[in-house]
DNA sequence: ATACATAATTAGGCTTACCTAATTTTATTT
DNA sequence: AAATAAAATTAGGTAAGCCTAATTATGTAT
């Protein structure tokens, strides 16, 4: 069994695993977790000893094959439970993290998968991020941040890199929707602000720190 | 805020209470929860001091206000999610008791209202138990066991005083679902059998120790 | 009313998951 | 390379929620 408190740490891991690579700190697992970085290195040690992580002292942790397949686990049931309060329930992109944090740890297999199959299997939850299936897999999608295109393309929005909810709020208020087809019209080369056109309709001035976040599919 | 053991011991304070009326003894809670005496004593010495019941030693427990308030409101999101189990998600009566165990303690009070008006205001659980409203009143109904009926009474089947598995797959098996009529046709004085007719055509021969778990309503 | 059985409580301990303060290790400057 | 800053660890401690064993109440039968 992995109690709540393992659970929370191995998502950690795997995340910050994802954004930084390599081996994850204390301190950064401290800060995301919101526990005294002592406390992290006693539990740690005792994930270690159960073979959740590959720990070395001092250098940080990283999962192991089963404590990778947990940390994926919890992830598809966030995911999962997102899409069906966004889907079914009618709440907002940005109203569903906290619900879907609690949600996440409610153990068992069967209630997954028919909430899986009651959804249609959706492969991405509503932020675009991918959700890897009950073995753990991802259908590995090829997006990129806006930031990386350049004038003439023409992509399709699919997910963001930033799960805030000032982010979240500020594409709604501008009406920018997963799905929407996005051309690049320019780049001015001081701020790397993009002149955009959303859906062949609507002109848009796009900060860094938005087209940062934004990921798109070339189409 | 409410933590878990607290909730579950509330809810079976609640629980027998409702069975067996007056004072909660701690042998019962014990039993129930499945705790040594020792540390129940031990909890509900804090509990009361929190004012979410009262304790009179070696007498037992009740609920306080509060107490009842927060105990209504579990089983309210229990009884919720049931129902979606049952009628969004396609489980079995008798499969969604501990899935629901887990579910009822999700905090949010956006989601268990997006999820009553999702389900259409259902008033009863999968078993026929009443849900309470969001201030956690009942629509009083009017059912009794069937054992306490008399030849040629005809009634409808619309809960289950006893949520065994066992009782609930024998249920299954046979063919008697909510909603039933029941015709009692007659009565075995010696056993208290009941032979009675299902839906105006099955005959069945159900044992007393049927009869007094089925519960159902005057037509 | 006394003896006995059952129920409840007290006392002392344990584990999990956190904390602070002090110390040690690692990384960065100068 | 020494000094300093930052990160990580160790040591000792706490609260929640459980445990066993021992003791004290309560209820029942004679």
């Amino acid at each position: 069994m992995t109690s709540l408190a393992e659970e929370n740490y191995l998502k950690a891991i795997y995340k910050l695993h994802e954004k930084k690579g390599a081996m994850v700190s204390t301190s950064a697992l401290a800060e995301t977790l919101q526990i005294n970085a002592a406390s992290v290195t006693d539990f740690i040690k005792k994930m270690a000893a159960k073979k959740l992580i590959s720990y070395q002292k001092s250098k940080g942790v990283s999962l192991t094959e089963q404590g990778r397949s947990i940390a994926l686990n919890i992830i598809r049931k966030h995911r999962l439970w997102e899409v069906w309060l966004v889907n079914n329930l009618g709440f907002k992109w940005d109203e569903v993290h906290e619900i879907a944090e609690q949600l996440e740890h409610v153990i068992s297999d069967e209630l997954i998968e028919s909430l899986d199959k009651h959804l249609g299997y959706p492969k991405a939850d509503p932020h675009g991020d991918l959700i890897p299936d009950a073995k753990g897999r991802f259908i590995k999608n090829s997006s990129k941040p806006l930031l990386e295109c350049t004038k003439g393309d023409k992509v399709k929005f699919t997910g963001v890199a930033e799960h805030s909810n000032s982010f979240l709020q500020y594409l709604t208020k501008n009406n920018i929707k997963l799905g929407d087809e996005i051309a690049v019209e320019g780049i001015e080369a001081f701020d790397n602000s993009f002149q955009v056109k959303i859906n062949r309709k609507e002109k848009k001035l796009l900060s860094k720190d938005v087209v940062k976040n934004l990921l798109v599919t070339t189409v």
